[in-house]
DNA sequence: AAATATCGCAACCGCGACGTA
DNA sequence: GTACGTCGCGGTTGCGATATT
């Protein structure tokens, strides 16, 4: 037996989303939190399947992203993590909060991945790849390669001194983090809008849930501040 | 200035896991 | 036990932005 579609593709808008589009998602899961995927789009007003819109929430809507590019430490958290994860690109969107498994996808194929190899180092395996015959052209694309990193973390919203607070938050004082703070933390998140969220916003700066909305609006560009979306 | 190549990100697709009747 | 519905994950694609020629 076949699978069935997770709708029916006749009427289903795709392609990117419009603000107005944002806009009804938005005020839907604010007002009724994330429910059953499947009839968001209709009980939101939508032309999309729910897929597309638990997609769009996720990794772009959602008010907790912290979007911008990786610092260091994220970039080198993300590589531990893959050596010992793998490809698990959701597990480790989990220990990274703020950053959606897509995001951090992404980053990997198009930086690291990239970083790895110049540096001599298998991005699959994490060990090192076999020599190269001219090891001084190799040093030289490598310089140029961080020389270009480093000018991409200069511009970056987010500082290595915030995301150290983050972690000592996540993790405690010590090196050894518990991945149990961070399950509960995406748990909370994820149950979003709960109020547990407070917490770790006033530790990361974020504001709490209301203003966090606005700044979502104000941040998206949508202008629906002013347009009483009634939240 | 125009054409072309490359990059980066948002979104889609297909599949497996899981829950339920 | 199994048929079905839903969700979430990982791989891939499409396309706009940017760089290069």
């Amino acid at each position: 037996m076949g699978r069935q579609p997770c709708c029916d593709k006749l009427g289903v808008k795709k392609g990117p989303w419009t603000a107005e589009e944002d806009k009804k998602l938005i005020n839907f899961i604010l007002n009724n939190g994330q429910c059953c995927w499947r009839a968001v789009p209709k009980l939101a007003g939508l032309s999309r399947c729910g897929k597309s819109c638990r997609l769009r929430w996720t990794n772009y809507l959602r008010p907790d992203l912290k979007r911008g590019l990786f610092t260091d430490s994220e970039e080198q958290l993300v590589i531990d993590l893959h050596a010992r994860l793998g490809n698990r690109w959701s597990k480790i969107a989990a220990k990274l909060p703020g950053r959606t498994d897509n995001e951090i996808k992404n980053h990997w194929n198009t930086h690291i991945k990239k970083k790895l190899m110049k540096m001599g180092i298998d991005p699959v395996t994490h060990e090192p790849l076999h020599e190269k015959k001219d090891g001084k052209e190799e040093k030289v694309e490598v310089k140029l390669e961080e020389d270009k990193e480093k000018k991409r973390i200069e511009n970056s919203s987010m500082n290595d001194e915030n995301l150290m607070h983050m972690e000592s938050f996540l993790w405690g004082s010590n090196d050894n983090y518990s991945s149990n703070n961070i399950d509960v933390i995406s748990e909370s998140m994820w149950s979003f809008p709960n109020n547990e969220l407070e917490d770790f916003n006033s530790v990361i700066g974020m504001s709490p849930l209301e203003e966090t909305c606005e700044w979502l609006f104000d941040y998206q560009g949508f202008g629906v501040l002013g347009d009483g979306l009634g939240i």
